[in-house]
Parts: C-alpha cells; sequence; structure tokens
DNA sequence: TATGAATGAGGTTTCATTCAT
DNA sequence: AATGAATGAAACCTCATTCAT
C-alpha cells in the first residue's frame, strides 16, 4: 500500500517522487478542510495535478487516506521514542510528546470522520501497533514518576489526542484564523496532571475500544 | 425551515407529528452511526418510512441536519437556564451543565463532521446566539466565584465540549461499546478547573472563530 | 441477483417491472450492437431511461449482463425440454432445437465477449447446469436415433452454438441486413449429421473446457 | 498506417524492427487473451517495453490491431493462392487452406470482438479485397470441381470462419486448455461440404454484408 | 530512442431530490 | 399524506494518449 514503493520495486523518478510528497501534503490539507468527504478531484486541482496522477500513486482514496495516517503516525512514533530514551518519566518529556502529536495532526490531518472505515492495510496495522505499545510504556513511566493520574490509560491518551480539531480553516478574507489545538491541550494536559480531581466513571479503554475506534474512523 | 410548521401554518395531525419525532431520532442515531455521509435512504429504511416522508417534513438533508442540531441546542440551553438559576456560580452546577450537554450529544448526536455547511437558517441562528450568551454568562459567574480558570471562555468550553466524540457504535456482535465521553468530561473538567497550570498560548477565541467554526461543521 | 425480486421481496409495481423489461431488452440489443463494452449510459440513452433507474434494478453491470444470459438460458431450457417431451431422438426436433436457440441469440444476444468474466451468480449457475443436463439428453438420445454424429457431445454443441455470430447491425441508410444466422445453422447442422466425414481431431471437450469457456465469456 | 515505414522512410533499425515483431506478438497474445478492451499497459508490460515504444510504433490502439490483422491476413493470402496454383478445385486443397487460416487466428487472433470500428487504413482494405478476391476464385474452382455445396460463396465462408472462437485462454493453475477450433472446423466442412441436405434460407451475403460486418468487428 | 509519469475524457456507480402512483 | 421509483449531477476510477526525462 505504501505509494512510494512501486510494483517493480524500482526507485520512483524525482519528480514522481517529489509529486507524491505534495499530494500527501496537499491532500492532508483538503481533508482538513473539506473532511473524508472531499473528492479527489479536489486534491487534483489544489495540486495543480490530473487526477490520474493521483490514482497512479494511490490506487484508491481510501490508500491515500491511509498513507497520510501512517506518516502522521510516524512522525508521532519518533517523538515518543525521543522522549522515552532523553527524559522518562519526566512531566516536560510526557507534555512535549502530546504537543508534538497534536501539531502534527493540528490543521492537518483531515478531521475524525466517522464512517465505516475499511480494512486497514498491513502497514497501517503495524504501525498503529507499534505506536501504541510505546504510548503505553511512556504513559506507565510517566504515571511510576508519580505526575501523570493513575486513572487514564494510553487508549484514553490517544482517543483524547484524536479528538482535538484541526486548526480552523482560514476565512475567505483571507485572514488566518486562530489554532485553538494548543489551548486545547494545555487544559487537556492540566486534566490529565496527577492526582486529578473529577472521577472517571467507565471503565478505562482496552484493546477492543481502540480497535472499535479505529474501525469506525476513516484512515486512521 | 422549520418542519413542525407547514406552508399552511395548520397544526399537523398527531400521526404526522409523530413522525417528524421519529426521524428525528432516527437520523441522529443514523449520523451518529455512519456520519454525515450517511443516506436519507439509509434514515428512511431504519425508520420504515418511505423517503418522500421524510422529504415532506423537511425540504432536504441540510434541513434535516438543523433540526437534529436545533433539538439538542433547545435542551442545552434549558440545562444552562436552569443552573444560572438554581447555583450560579458554583462548580456543580458548572459540572453539571457540561455533563448534560456532552450526555445531549453522545452517541446521539452525529459527530463533528467537517465540510463546507451553508448558511445556517434563522431557527438555528437565533438558538445558536441564545445558547452563547447563556453559556458566557454562566461562565462568568463561574470563573467569578474563583473556581474556573480565568483564561478560557465561553467559546473555548463550547469548542472543547463539541470536540469531545460521541459514544462509539455498536459492535457488530450486539455487545455494547463503551462510552467514553464520561472519563473524557472528567478529564476537561480537572483541566479546566481554577487555576491552571498550562499556559494557554494562544489567545482566546473571540465570535470570529466560533462563526468560523460553525461554518466549518455539518449542522452545528 | 434477481432483478425482478427486491430485498423487500415486495412484488414491483407495474411500471416497474415493465421497466425491468425493456431495460433487458434495450440492453441485449445494445450489447448485440456495440459489445460487451457499450455503456451503460447507452443503454439509458435508446431506452429513454436515466442511468439511475437501470442501477435501482441492477446493481452494476454484471448484473444486468448476467440476467440477459439467465433469461436467454430459461427459454433455451424450455426449448430442450420441449423436444425432449415430444419427439425424442428424431433429428427434426434436435434442427429445431438448435434453431430456436440460434435465434434466441441471434440479433440479440451480445456477441461473445472476451474478457476476465467475474464469479457467476446463484442463479446463473445453476440455469446453466439445468441447461447443460437437458443438452446432454437431448444430444444422447438424438445419437442413439443414429442421426448425430456420434464423436460430438453436448459441450461441442454449446461451444458451437455460442459461436454463431449475432445479427449484423442494421445499415446507417436504415435498410435492414441479412441475417446471415440461419445460413450458418445451416452448414453446422449437415456437419452435425451422423455419419460425419472430417476426423475430429482432438479430444471431445469436457466440463473443465465448458467452465473454462464460461469463465472467459461475458454474461454466459 | 504501416508501422515499418517511419515517416522518414529510412529502413528501422535492427532492434527497432526486433521490438515492432514482439509487439505484434505479444499483442496478438494479449488481445486473444483479455479481448479488444485489454490495455496498451498490458501489453507494454507483458513486452517488457515503456508504452511510449509501443506508440512509437503504432501512432494508436487501432493502428495496432489493425497491424494484426493485416498480418494473418497476409498469411491467410498466402496459403490461399498456394493451393490454387498447386491443387485447384481439390477438397483436400480447400480443406488445407481452411484450416490454416484457422489456425492462423486461432489462440492468436484476438477474439472477433464487436463494437463500431473505425474506418480502416487503405493497406488493410486492400489486402482484404485481395484475400476475398481470392477466396472468391478457389470457392468457385471448389464448386465447379463439385465438391463444394453450391449454395455457399466466398462470404459466407469468411464469416463462418471468423465465427470460430479461438483457443480458450489457458488455466491459472497452467495446465493448458484444448484447443477446440479444429473439431469445430472438421464439422463445419463436413458441413460444406457437397450436396448438403440443410436449405440455407437467407439469401447469400453480398459485398454489402461483408463490408457490414468489418465495420462492426474489431481490426478485421 | 526508450521510458514511464502525467493527463483528462469517459465509464461505472451513488444518492439527494422530485414526482407519479 | 405516504410511498418508493425515476432522475441526473457528481463521485470514483480506468486507460488511451502525450510528453518530459
Amino acid at each position: 500500500m505504501s505509494p512510494t514503493t512501486p510494483p517493480g520495486d524500482r526507485p520512483l523518478r524525482a519528480d514522481a517522487r517529489q509529486n507524491v510528497e505534495q499530494i500527501l501534503q496537499v491532500a492532508q490539507d483538503v481533508f482538513a478542510d473539506l473532511g473524508y468527504q472531499a473528492s479527489i478531484a479536489e486534491v487534483a486541482r489544489r495540486s495543480g495535478l490530473g487526477m490520474g496522477t493521483i490514482y497512479r500513486h494511490f490506487p484508491n482514496k481510501t490508500a491515500l487516506v491511509e498513507s497520510i495516517a501512517i506518516k502522521v503516525m510516524r512522525e508521532s512514533l519518533a517523538q515518543v521514542q525521543r522522549a522515552l530514551s532523553e527524559e522518562p518519566g519526566s512531566w516536560t518529556a510526557f507534555t512535549r510528546v502530546l504537543r508534538h502529536m497534536v501539531r502534527l495532526r493540528s490543521g492537518q490531518l483531515f478531521p475524525v470522520s466517522r464512517g465505516r472505515a475499511t480494512e486497514p492495510g498491513p502497514e497501517l496495522s503495524s504501525i498503529r501497533t507499534e505506536l501504541l505499545a510505546a504510548l503505553e510504556d511512556l504513559v506507565a513511566r510517566t504515571q511510576q514518576a508519580g505526575v501523570l493520574r493513575d486513572d487514564v490509560n494510553a487508549f484514553d491518551v490517544v482517543l483524547m489526542l484524536n479528538s482535538i480539531p484541526p486548526r480552523l480553516t482560514d476565512t475567505e478574507d483571507g485572514s488566518p484564523t486562530a489554532d485553538l489545538a494548543d489551548r486545547y491541550t494545555g487544559v487537556l494536559l492540566d486534566g490529565l496532571r496527577a492526582p486529578g480531581s473529577e472521577a472517571l466513571a467507565q471503565p478505562a479503554p482496552g484493546r477492543r475500544e481502540i480497535d472499535q475506534f479505529f474501525r469506525t474512523v476513516h484512515g486512521l
């Protein structure tokens, strides 16, 4: 499903590779603006490419969306791993990771868009698993250090992070719109800090819930 | 745009009124399950009605979605007003309102689904304005009481509330899936409680941002 | 896959049923004229219906083609059964059946159009099996009567019959074009008559060959 | 339209000429396997060449298909001429020609695939005319010798020959599938042999019918 | 010259909306 | 008033053809 590795396994031509990057970038913006239901034609228009070019690199819309998710998750994983190796357990590290992950998505990833998602490809599956495992590690260490409340787990964090909306789209008159994700993340982090006073009534989510979540969200 | 007031302004027959209620209920479920892109045919199927009947009561899909939003907002407004009259300023009141509002949406309202929304009708506009005004009142009072952090405003609250995802849809084997909105709300409330320690970098959102938000979310 | 029995198993409205008949008829003509690659839009145009109407009755192009094949096979089967009950074994009966079958297709069924066909639905599968069994019966009886050459079997007959081309399409100036299928059938019948003098070198086809044939022909 | 004569009329380089041969061969196989709707990309893939190379030698798909037809017809013409010069009028000669012609196509030429064909190029037109004239000669002589039934003509023979289907494509497990064209040809020849007993009802086809046929068959 | 990436028209399919029954 | 069949615009996707490398 990886767009950058065609059947023949020959490396892409320089310009083609650049096109792939651009398509991913533009598509992320388009989905952020218009939701998953945005048309491929719109992605083509904004990227100045023909629709055929997009389909040459991504066999279908699902694959394009998956590739965006994979890219974001890969970068997120790198952040988590860096935090684990540099300052394991510190609140600063935890904070930095979450802010990074939000920023990766903010204004860029399509908003969480429900709808029966199709079965994820193997690449997406595996990066998901890796990212979850790393986050579990991060959460455990931060809790051991006593700075993260004990009644949340890695699944909670994923679910909450994913609910932070991306940047509001720019207004038509060209003036930029505030990116509220940062404010939101600040509040969320304060809410996650130990000890926490509001009771978290429901049982913490498990793999079952996370799987269910992935099944109902496009491209994650 | 109001579905309950036909052209002739004659009150609906009992069964017709019942149909309207049922359509709204079913549609809310359908959109929650399948996202905004769910088809009207699916709403018809689940409600056991013909598509024509739905179009008799709602001139188009947008109007149906708006009607759901209006219903939810009306109920939310009632909650806020009750809190303002019974325990103005108390953390308990603030908490109760937010939990109520989340529950109104949770598992029921369609997930926040982006896409250039059409201009809202007058009824939706006015209920939005009323609800925002009441929330501003509530936020101000709670801040005056010193229990809500000072660096957030009513717009923040609306935006954050709306990002809480609805209940995960039921699994295929019929077993229910946990509703995580309550956990999420708990964390959010702890984050909102005074004094707050994480800096909220961006400037607080204003009417401009909230309008922008409404413009990009289906049916809010 | 049967177009006339919608999911709800409720009978179609009279006009809808008539539309189904007409679509089948027109589609048969269109495919005969232009081959399997004819567009659904062309079928819609010639039948004066919208494309959506065709898709309401046939979930996709394959289903439409299958329905045509099923209809033709059903009628063919009836012919074979009649021959078996009225004049089993006679050359006249054999001849009549083959001429009927050719006429059912002639100028009407799409030409045998190669291309990896999709898996047939259960209805097509079963009518195929029935028709083949009945033909085997007919061939055997006719051979026992000594009027059909012994070195051919029912599969041969199916394959040869299917190769007879449909009527040449009408010319543009409106003058009709000769239907050569009848001439062709005459020659073929003479070739099939016992005893036969040309050696038939290859082994007679079996179920394997017939299955292979069906797999590579659209809609049969 | 001839691929072997580039604009500058300079002879092709050796490797280029070899490419042309190979493209023709592969294309014939591909069309036999997948029908006329097979893509040029598939031809490129199987021949190990780039699509650009194919388009360098054949201006478009139609030209490629025509070139195949021309090649087959040229070889057929050679057969007919040889028969005319060696054993004019004998059943053996007639038989040998027909079997040769079938074999030229069998498993190699694309199946007769209907669809409004484009106007044939001059080269195809002229080879068609030549081949038809030679066949008329052959048919007349064989009829004069009293071994070919009198009520068929050269057009009949062309039409019947062209309806013999090509070899069934190979199965997926690699085992070859029987080529039934030989059996079929045998039956056809017996049917064509004088005197013939089945009445051939329709009038024999004329140039008009054959032209019409050519107009509706890809690449003949 | 050969390659395969890019293009975009056209085909299949879906679904909001209209309208005959 | 209710139904669901019909419509057609718009989405996804393919592939003949062009063209930069």
